[in-house]
DNA sequence: TGTATCACG
DNA sequence: ACGTACGTGATACAA
């Protein structure tokens, strides 16, 4: 029986470039999208075995629809640079393999599709990724429609078609006509969408009908119907296919055979599409009609689980084996000669160290790699047991800790805490932290443990574990060389180690008593508050603190809006209940029980426990190879996000304080760093003078973009601008932008197009700092930390997007880390130097805090300002703010 | 354990 | 065509 293929060329290769990674062949070409098509195709051609098959193409952009829809709603994105080349290209290949290539001029692939489709007679597939071509559905035409990726397809008949959509395939014409589509230059009616569209046809079947009867309809849909009457209407003439455009519809002439010939297959080899050519089946053999059979026997197991019709998870397989290869490479070092299970504490004394001791310490053993050694000290689990205590063995161990070979651990950190509290040794040995190196050189995100990080590399923790950290150790250390970090880790990040647990024991006083009272308030308000809650809900079992049971009654029971989001429900977030705080009492009130709750429960209760009932003091415990960036962070508790942007919640601060009343708190922050790491390092001239002259540097951006004299700039220019600033640092979208500071995308648009015109070396080091990463796969701090963005190699188009993103913020969040910490480690080196009586206690990003006696306040402030703002020397000046006073509140 | 929410830079 | 600004940690709820 004969069968038609009807393809939509450019839908479907557009739809394949955003589903494949963007990756070049070994001559530099993109063919992504190609590749990703003759998946599809491949997948297409084994599904439904045409005999005939065509594929079109829209001969130009459809300048028409393009004028109308820019009138309307701005600028259409262009087609991406990487793709627009590989449409000639397709075009060839398809023509090599026999494929018939079809296009107009003055038509749209959709019209010669729905031309072929309406005059011939055979049974008909279409493929496409356009909805408007729902409209060809009948008895002998069906469309398989490529909802996500490629290879997605959702098949809609005559049978189901009503099913699936509610209408009937012509009907799509009209829905067009009033919802419009924006990816086809469709305006619509403005305000209209799906939901109300549809809810119209199922009344009035066809716009004609809809306006006959407009008086029927009520309120502003009336109003927004016959306001756009005309575009309504022109809409509709848009979104009808012609099924009479003139195209040869003699279907002998499109026939399609397979196997394809030779010739495709070379062409298919030249692009570098090894697994389609490995295939069974899909081409001629050389010398024509037999498969020869050697190649394709050897690649037969990997066509299995690679096979086309999934090609999304083909290219991630790639990625994942491309990372175990790496990390199966076995680590070249000395063997280990033998292992010695340690049953005396003078054993352990009497160890004799190399130049390189590795020591690992678990709840079961302490374990110490020396000379080709593996020596275990097995730790008492209970009284009951044999075996040593933790603290017997690290006080055994002294000679190695205050000796001058170096010891190779992992958390160097938690050591000096472990052998502060369980021995009676000081850590002076040089040191080599592994859990350090490894965040430098191969960052796998999250915490991680000396367990799981062996394991990374093969390594078994419960067999010689010293013995793999040295491995390991020898293999990052090449690595921290290679990538040229050595000089980060050993200035910068080992030493800041040991001032971290110096901050961490030193610790930040709270006024215990003030906050417990605190506590007892914001109880007593949160009670009080529910009851009125749970009244005016109506409903005296309400938890407040249920997203869901929030939902349920607002959106539901209440019907103060028809509010939807999430995938488990209903959004009850701030933003959603502060567009709504006037459609009934009971959100202002919701909101404040959020904002009490969220004080109590973290900042008082979840204090509670982790002050120190003797000494008043809560430490922290920062982290330093978490973050991707370079950052600390702090937990239990988290210091670095105290309330500060919010009146009431920045009370909280007057609870911190100095740790004795012959002292205060002193705090210095810099002021706009990443914004003048991103002046000095695009060389932005416009910029760089702004800073160095000291203006403001949001007026005067709003001053520039909004072409406006610095005296006429309003407070709403200013935070347009403000706005703008921060969405640079995080490679903003304009639709982004759009959504944070609630303007139309236009608009979003206007501001970004304005700032890159005005500071233009903006726009290239953003550009730059986006290719660089897509040529060496990853970015770089001024002290030269590394980002690896592996984000850009993913098959998911928004991974892709994220990836750049992140190449765009990382080289700023992460120097401005590298730049704090240099201060950090200056800072305490000059108080020690100087005497000074002051205590570095924390950092947050981009300020610290020093605990000092009164009477060395001039020193330490004087000392903290040079060092922050002289910690390197940049095109931009940096400057800190300082503060000092009784409460973290008062040194603001 | 994952999700939603919200505190910070 | 798709979803939408970067980086964290703590809490409560609901499976």
């Amino acid at each position: 029986m004969e069968k038609l293929v009807l393809i939509d060329g450019n839908s479907l290769i557009n739809r394949a470039f955003y589903a494949m990674p963007l990756l070049t062949n070994k001559d530099g070409l993109f063919t992504n999208a190609v590749y990703g098509f003759m998946n599809m195709f491949m997948k297409m051609v084994a599904d439904i075995k045409p005999t005939a098959v065509v594929c079109a193409f829209d001969l130009k952009a459809p300048t028409f629809r393009h004028k109308l829809y820019t009138e309307y709603k701005g600028t259409r994105k262009p087609m991406p640079e990487e793709l627009r080349p590989q449409i000639p290209l397709l075009k060839e290949l398809l023509k090599t393999m026999g494929v018939c290539v079809m296009e107009k001029e003055g038509s749209e692939a959709d019209d010669i599709i729905g031309t072929i489709a309406k005059h011939t007679k055979v049974q008909t597939v279409i493929f496409t990724g356009d909805k408007d071509s729902f409209q060809l559905v009948d008895n002998e035409t069906e469309v398989h429609f490529t909802k996500r990726g490629i290879t997605d397809v959702e098949v809609y008949t005559a049978e189901n078609f009503k099913e699936k959509t509610g209408i009937e395939p012509l009907q799509i014409i009209d829905l067009k006509a009033l919802m419009g589509d924006s990816s086809d230059n469709i305006p619509g009616v403005q305000g209209v969408g799906e939901k109300t569209a549809l809810n119209l046809l199922k009344d009035y079947p066809s716009v004609e009908i809809l306006y006959q009867n407009i008086d029927k309809i009520k309120g502003k849909l009336q109003e927004k119907l016959i306001a756009n009457k005309d575009l309504c209407f022109l809409s509709k003439t848009l979104a009808t296919i012609d099924t009479d455009c003139g195209v040869d519809t003699d279907v002998s002439k499109m026939a399609f055979t397979m196997p394809l010939p030779y010739s495709a297959k070379k062409r298919f080899t030249e692009l570098g599409f090894r697994t389609l050519v490995n295939k069974d089946g899909i081409f001629e053999s050389e010398n024509s009609s037999t498969n020869s059979s050697s190649e394709s026997e050897t690649t037969a197991t990997l066509d299995a689980t690679n096979s086309a019709d999934a090609p999304d998870e083909k290219a991630e397989n790639i990625i994942a084996e491309g990372v175990a290869i790496e990390r199966a490479t076995p680590i070249q070092t000395a063997p280990l000669k033998e292992k010695v299970t340690l049953s005396t504490l003078s054993e352990i004394s009497s160890i004799n160290f190399s130049e390189e001791t590795a020591l690992t310490i678990s709840e079961k053993a302490v374990n110490i790699y020396t000379n080709g050694t593996e020596y275990s000290a097995p730790l008492r689990l209970s009284l009951l047991d044999d075996g040593f205590s933790l603290s017997d063995v690290l006080n055994a161990l002294s000679g190695l800790f205050n000796g001058d070979k170096a010891v190779i651990v992992y958390d160097v950190k938690w050591l000096r805490h472990t052998l502060k509290n369980l021995a009676d040794v000081n850590l002076t040995a040089p040191i080599e932290d592994v859990a350090i190196i490894k965040y430098l050189t191969d960052y796998t995100g999250g915490s991680e443990t000396l367990s799981t990080a062996l394991a990374e590399y093969g390594e078994d923790e419960n067999s010689n574990p010293a013995y793999s950290l040295y491995k390991v150790y020898t293999l990052l250390l090449a690595k921290l060389k290679e990538q040229g970090v050595e000089k980060l880790y050993r200035e910068v990040e080992l030493p800041l180690s040991t001032l971290l647990f110096n901050m961490e024991e030193w610790g930040f006083k709270v006024d215990a008593d003030a906050l417990y009272k605190t506590g007892e308030n914001y109880r007593k308000i949160l009670d009080e508050n529910e009851i009125l809650i749970r009244e005016l809900a109506g409903d005296d079992t309400l938890n407040v603190n249920s997203p869901k049971q929030l939902g349920v009654l607002l959106f539901e029971k209440l019907k103060i809006a028809k509010g939807k989001k999430t995938k488990t429900g209903y959004s009850t977030s701030a933003d959603v209940l502060e567009s709504l705080e006037n459609a009934h009492p009971i959100v202002p009130l919701i909101l404040k029980h959020r904002r009490v709750q969220k004080l109590y429960s973290t900042y008082i209760e979840g204090f509670k426990p982790l002050i120190d009932k003797a000494t008043g003091l809560v430490h922290t415990s920062f982290n330093q190879t978490v973050t991707a960036t370079g950052r600390l962070s702090s937990k239990e508790p988290n210091l670095q996000n105290i309330p500060v942007r919010d009146e009431e919640g920045k009370e909280l601060r007057k609870f911190f304080v100095p740790r004795s009343t012959d002292r205060v708190l002193v705090s210095a922050d810099y002021s706009q760093i990443e914004l003048r790491l991103l002046a000095a390092f695009s060389n932005c001239k416009g910029l760089i003078d702004a800073f160095n002259s000291g203006k403001d540097i949001h007026t005067e951006t709003a001053s520039k973009v909004f072409n406006t004299p610095i005296d006429k700039v309003t407070p709403q220019m200013r935070s347009g601008a403000k706005a703008v600033n921060f969405g640079i640092i995080y490679g903003m979208s304009e639709y982004g932008l759009a959504k944070t500071i609630n303007v139309s995308p236009a608009d979003a648009r206007n501001y970004i197009s304005a700032y890159f015109n005005e500071y233009p070396e903006v726009k290239n080091y953003m550009d730059d700092n986006v290719e660089f990463a897509k040529e060496h796969g990853y970015v770089s701090t001024l002290l030269g930390r590394r980002r690896y963005i592996k984000e850009l190699l993913s098959p998911s188009y928004q991974l892709r997007q994220f990836g750049e993103r992140v190449a765009m913020n990382m080289p700023l969040q992460g120097s401005s880390a590298d730049i704090i910490k240099v201060a950090m480690l200056n800072v305490y080196n000059r108080l020690k130097e100087e005497n000074v009586d002051a205590y570095l206690i924390l950092q947050v990003h981009d300020e610290l805090i020093l605990d000092c006696a009164v009477t060395d306040k001039e020193k330490a402030k004087k000392i903290l300002k040079e060092e922050m703002e002289n910690a390197v020397s940049l095109a931009v000046k940096l400057t800190v703010g300082m503060g000092e006073g009784e409460s973290w509140f008062d040194a603001k």
